[in-house]
DNA sequence: CAGAATCCTGCGAGATACTG
DNA sequence: CAGTATCTCGCAGGATTCTG
């Protein structure tokens, strides 16, 4: 199922990617960026802060509700967003500026993955936690 | 609904947090860092191989079957998935050793989340590289 | 075969200062 | 307010070598 259409040198149309299902154990595949991308901390946060609203949340507000995230990592995070087409940025021309993020129909696709990821992670956090501390006791000793 | 219970400086028991439920949006909550983990690339591949046989799976055979890993990223990742639990690490004590690698309970559990954030990579990933390269295209002119 | 140990490098990410 | 620009440091992660 992997390599039989990929590699090939056929001309064709350009952009034949753009048709093509991406394959995770596929070396030469970009989805293990894009996963490495999307599963990270702050995309998931800032991804469903904003697919909680109907409507748009300002760089402040997403701010506030990400606690902990630096501007610089903010800012990154949703230009990388952006830059994948998963937010849509709209910036107000008054003074001070004001700049609405919201999320695009693909992004609000990704938005149930994610939650589901995060429920996962937060069902199953003390336990994890709770294991690897006695994975560290018992290191210390053995 | 976030902050109302854990910034009590209560005594009450120890390992209370045990018990708890993790929060995402709590900066002190180690749920994030295990976001980090499991929605790492190379954590996703090996819970899904793991999670495609019914027993165990060899170093080697992991390493073939997750192409491009390094062996010390390999080593790293599943140490890190032991250490919480996630998978179980049994070793034959012959000439050469074997090592054989399986889920735990917890682990496979973690497989249908990954399996559906992974869908998603791979779906989206054409049109998301797609969106990205004109992105690119219209910032270098622009 | 399945690692452990070591060296080396890039970039991830915080802190700070400056702009429109 | 919502960013850019710079400097810095730590460490993630690759390549290589050694062992039982």
């Amino acid at each position: 199922m992997t390599g039989q259409e990929g590699t090939s040198t056929q001309p064709g149309h350009p952009r034949v990617t753009a048709h093509r299902r991406g394959d995770l154990f596929d070396p030469d595949c970009p989805t293990r960026q894009l996963l490495d991308r999307v599963g990270s901390k702050w995309t998931t946060m800032a991804v469903l802060v904003l697919a909680g609203e109907e409507g748009e949340v300002r760089f402040a507000e997403l701010r506030r509700r990400m606690a902990g995230v630096s501007q610089k990592m903010l800012t990154q995070t949703l230009r990388s967003l952006e830059r994948d087409g998963l937010l849509t940025r709209r910036v107000e021309p008054t003074t001070p500026p004001r700049v609405h993020y919201g999320l695009t129909r693909r992004g609000r696709s990704l938005a149930g993955p994610l939650t589901v990821l995060k429920e996962w992670a937060e069902t199953n956090m003390a336990a994890v936690d709770d294991h690897g501390r006695r994975w560290d006791e018992s290191a210390a000793a053995g």
